[in-house]
DNA sequence: TGATCTATCTATAAGTA
DNA sequence: TTACTTATAGATAGATC
């Protein structure tokens, strides 16, 4: 997440990992602490790290994190399940939450794919295609479409890898949504390639 | 922590308690799943919310919760005891660190005061004091210098709010470390006000 | 109230010592 | 390995709709 977006995949380097687990194990108690201070509420994590699986990491107190887990317990079934978010659900909502980005994102391109032409052709309020238009300006333009085109290549990447996240948790949970995310990942790779090789003035984003 | 550093204090009014508590509880789930995903452990959390009590939050899925729960209460009441953090331990673990980097801060505050001298005197390596610099040269040092100031006021202020948030929460849970906490703030509000009245070029950094 | 935006603040992946 | 630094990815407070 910093200096590299790291993928959310098992971090198969030992001591890589056991470097992540400190120091995101640390962030995860930190925020539990801030909800639990900010709202006012009750909470508690348990974790069982990758040293000693015999001794969960836990937060907050002994006796708090006992009381809010027998309090948790001692509530009928059907109560306890109502706001519980297994993974699959969680999983589903974040991809709809993607497939609506999606969406967004291919109306702001085909706004944009229509300015650009325009910004191409050049025409005036009138209809007239103009001709002498100076050389700065050109410049100018050339530019702007530059940084836009950066911005939006830089989304498109962000949504992709996200994407392959996604897909690679959810097929190994088994959950079946690959025609859905075959569907979407088209999308997704539809408009990068259409910018790629759209005969813009540069060719290749990749490291 | 967004246009504003927020407090880590309750918040009183209710919808920005609401809001908070919605898209904080949201980042925490994401981060437990990171967790989970990256170091391949077995974790959960139980938050009751601000809204129905007997409705806890939770993740992941609830068989997997029951079993690292049960699992967890399982253990010999010494084993759990080993890792376990309570919100004291957090705390005074925070202000160790603290302490250190107000240490450290010193250090380089003491550095940085000698340098100031140096360069005010402009000595050169025969112990000779320059005359005749040039008026580029001076300006590139002033500049230098109020970088270097703004910089070190920014730690300041931050290692400020930092140590008055842990203040307050450690006078809530009633933990005696106040003599201790007096001094290491008088230590902040000592050097503060050092470079805040030591006859800088500007006055008055604060909103 | 809830969703969305975006300027800032925070967490953290790599790098360095 | 742990500690510290730094550049970047991610979280989110407050505003707007």
């Amino acid at each position: 997440m910093a200096r590299k977006k790291v993928k959310l995949a098992w971090i198969a380097n030992d001591s890589a990992q056991r470097s992540t687990y400190k120091k995101r194990k640390q962030g995860l108690m930190k925020k539990i602490n801030e909800l639990s201070t900010l709202c006012g509420v009750e909470a508690c994590a348990v974790v069982y790290g990758p040293y000693d699986p015999q001794v969960p990491d836990v937060w907050p107190s002994p006796s708090d994190a006992h009381r809010v887990l027998t309090q948790f317990k001692s509530l009928p079934e059907m109560e306890r399940n109502k706001k519980m978010m297994n993974q699959e659900a969680f999983l589903k909502e974040r991809m709809a939450k993607m497939r609506e980005q999606i969406k967004k994102q291919q109306r702001e391109n085909r706004e944009f794919e229509i300015t650009q032409l325009m910004n191409r052709t050049l025409i005036d309020g009138t209809g007239q295609i103009l001709q002498n238009v100076e050389t700065k300006e050109l410049k100018d333009l050339a530019w702007m479409i530059d940084e836009k085109m950066k911005r939006i290549q830089k989304r498109i990447d962000s949504l992709r890898s996200t994407m392959e996240s996604a897909v690679q948790q959810i097929n190994g949970t088994g959950i079946q949504t690959t025609t859905e995310m075959e569907a979407a990942q088209r999308q997704i790779w539809g408009v990068g390639n259409d910018f790629a090789n759209g005969g813009m003035p540069y060719a290749d984003n990749t490291p």
